[in-house]
DNA sequence: CGTTGGTTTGATGGAGATCAAGCCTCGTGG
DNA sequence: CCACGAGGCTTGATCTCCATCAAACCAACG
């Protein structure tokens, strides 16, 4: 849990993170607590069953918040992105994994300090109720896209919500973008196998919706009719 | 939206809903302004794309939070039990449909009253950031419980939910109750149909692992081997 | 007693899982 | 520089579970 001091004035997500409802003087507060951590593609940061006792501000990167059922599998529940808040502030100890998918800068806190700032400035607390809400948004919002829906459905939701994430306007989808997951990532969030993503990725190809950059890279040329195959 | 005027002394959720967290004297604000609503099965409080000007604590019943996709077909998202919150107190329109599944009693209140008494008092925000994570954590479990799971474990792990949600003490699953879902109500939670969820049931019963009094009673006969189908 | 809404049971077909090869890219070492 | 192997991705063949279609059942109610 080794890092550095932060730099809250140079922060690229200072006035989107939890952290912006603050003014200077309090964020001053946080500054003094938190620490400045890397993970590189893979590591993890937060361990289901493991004590409860940081919670972190994403900075830049991306990361998955997983759970391994009894058979070893991996079911990726909901995505992190950058200005995202990670921890359990209610629960005693971690409920799920949390792992970097790409290599990702964080902001750590340990709760207790953080939870005794919250306390001192409500507006702290405020802003951590909506991102929650965001976020509850958001996993019913996957949820929607997983239950009742055709293979092709669920792929063609998933690219629409990466595009929109790798967008910088909140609204208009990314024309081309990466995708952070592996095929075997995009499957365990889908429900789906790696096999039956990689057919409908092919699929949407020969349909002249996107094209393929390599195994990561994707360009949308059509992406009204991607929108009409995911609600369908 | 008629109703009648509160009575928090009386209130059977009075110390588990977001507003156990006021003192009395911080309760009366709340009791200014809201107003006791009683719904039947299948009333709607919130509809889809309203403006999201009320929210609201469930006093007894439950409710379903559910999206209709461009089909027509219902998606149920979550249920709320007693002395859960419902409401978006951050978007400007409500984005499911909350209904009623069965006879329910509620604490209606206007948003912005709500929010500005939230203001006032910040152990409130608490309270809510508190049932928020929550929320998240129970959308992220049924999420669990329906990517990559057979119609088995599925329906053996709604069953347990139930069961866990009817029973008073917290961790102990009630030996015998009532389902406050019909088969559709079960399948379109549950990413299935109809058929397949009437099909998970017999075989269960014929497995001796519950009995049924009729469409809606439960009776848990095996806990422990149902614990095991939800998690194969 | 017929109707209606919810539930159960049966027969069939299809979407996607599973099993099994190939393929492509990249890093390593000969 | 090229062989080699290792991961990850794609493609193909088969099988299985669940959706679909269809009908019977059952209780409640006018």
């Amino acid at each position: 849990m080794a890092g550095n001091p932060l730099a809250c004035a140079s922060c690229p997500v200072r006035d989107r993170a939890a952290c912006a409802a603050l003014d200077e003087d309090q964020r001053g507060e946080l500054e003094r607590f938190g620490m400045h951590r890397t993970l590189k593609r893979g590591d993890t940061l937060f361990r289901a069953g493991d004590d409860s006792d940081h919670c972190a501000t994403l900075i830049s990167g991306a990361l998955k918040i997983a759970h391994f059922d009894a058979g070893g599998s991996e079911h990726i529940l909901a995505l992190v992105h950058p200005a995202g808040f990670i921890g359990e502030l209610f629960a005693p100890v971690a409920q799920h994994d949390v792992i970097a998918l790409t290599d990702s800068r964080l902001c750590v806190f340990p709760r207790r300090q953080y939870e005794e700032v919250m306390t001192r400035f409500p507006k702290l607390g405020q802003a951590l109720l909506r991102r929650s809400s965001e976020d509850l948004f958001e996993s019913r919002a996957l949820m929607a896209l997983l239950t009742g829906r055709t293979a092709q459905a669920r792929v063609a939701g998933f690219l629409l919500a990466m595009a929109n994430a790798a967008s910088e306007s909140p609204c208009h989808p990314a024309a081309h973008f990466d995708l952070p997951l592996s095929r075997g990532e995009i499957a365990s969030m889908l429900g789906l196998t790696i096999e039956t993503v990689s057919r409908q990725l092919t699929k949407l190809e020969k349909d002249k919706i996107i094209t393929r950059n390599g195994p990561r890279g994707v360009d949308l040329i059509d992406a009204a009719r991607l929108g009409i195959l995911a609600t369908g």
